[in-house]
DNA sequence: ACCTGAACACCGTTCAAGT
DNA sequence: ACCTGAACACCGTTCAAGT
């Protein structure tokens, strides 16, 4: 139900500028403003700025800060394309899993909106975010699991995910200068903790490990 | 070296309140206001004021937020018991890796650390820290694998737990109530993500897919 | 209707002083 | 030496107006 619709004024010229801010323009001032300045830049203030609108009136379109990021993330994943799956229900989950971490990799920024508002992302889940859900869930179960073996592999590949993008985004950041602090900096002690992209075979450890399991 | 003695002058008394503010002092205030307030209240003019000191002096103690952050996670990993570990290597992978998940889980706001500083807890590690890794690694190569793969298997526990840590944090917090945006919430999308404690089993499945692994 | 300036209650950080 | 107030450049959010 539209409530009614209360245009009637609006005959064939849009008194003054179009409704100016709307969802998408909001989202592309936000889009640009994360390329260009980074997104530690993106605050309320700021975008209204970059709007060319009042700080204020931005809070006719979102709740609150929190919201536009939750919002962001959900429009900046609804984008990203769904890849080509292959057979095996097993490497079916393994591919959906890292193109998820692509999608929302590709936002380091998500970060913030993953962990304080975890719902943001799965709660609240656009069409896309599902597919994901629906996917990994659904291969799990080709694979002749049973649904709740499904559901606990799918929080892991979560979590893992999560945990990904969380330390790849600020491994990326311009590294504040390490060393010389009070303590020694204990020799670069980590062989441990290697460049590399272990999230692949993190994905199918994940994978395997749980649908093998026989208990 | 301690750079010479400069305490001529303090012969018996130490003029004024001593020292007033070090560093265990700050630590204990620090958590004192995180359990109180919530760990969101810890700001660097807050601690000031719960110390009774001026907002300027707590940075001849501290190089900025972060570095508080830090070393206060830090403080409180080494802090943390060691777990008593089993015999078989694989299984003390798993309790290691669970008890460094209670270590940082007790410090929700660890996470912002953890993410925006991912050196924090592990570039500069405290000897706690460092029991965590050796015992990963060097369990992972007792119970035969190389260097290499202990190697990628460490960093897909510490995403893991990250991921883990991060999600479970804000779970926990004071719920923004959900529903009843503009979209119709999507009916609780998930029977995907049970509110049951599957880490355990997703370090399992990592120790084993990963230790398991041919190739 | 739709927008907004001014204000409130905060931040982190710096710097030129004070004792 | 050790500490600090005042200031700078920001925040998110609200509310009583303006057009």
């Amino acid at each position: 139900m539209n409530q009614g619709t209360h245009r009637q004024q609006s005959r064939r010229t849009r008194r003054g500028r179009p409704p100016v801010t709307s969802r998408s323009e909001i989202f592309a001032a936000a889009r640009r403003l994360i390329d260009d300045e980074g997104w530690e830049k993106l605050t309320v203030r700021r975008l209204a700025q970059e709007l060319d609108i009042g700080t204020t009136t931005l809070y006719h379109h979102i709740r609150d800060r929190n919201d536009l990021l939750v919002q962001l993330v959900n429009d900046a994943t609804s984008r990203f394309p769904q890849p080509e799956l292959p057979e095996d229900p097993r490497e079916r989950i393994v591919v959906a899993t890292i193109s998820l971490r692509e999608a929302l990799g590709a936002l380091p920024w998500a970060a913030e909106v993953l962990s304080v508002d975890g719902e943001g992302c799965i709660g609240r889940p656009d069409r896309q975010t599902l597919w994901f859900v629906d996917t990994i869930i659904g291969s799990a179960v080709d694979s002749g699991c049973t649904p709740d073996r499904a559901g606990e592999l799918f929080r892991n590949l979560w979590l893992f995910t999560v945990g990904e993008v969380m330390v790849s985004a600020h491994g990326k950041a311009p590294r504040t200068e390490l060393g010389s602090r009070d303590a020694p900096a204990v020799e670069a002690a980590d062989p441990s903790l290697p460049d590399v992209d272990t999230f692949p075979q993190g994905v199918r450890a994940l994978v395997h490990g749980t649908l093998d399991r026989t208990d």
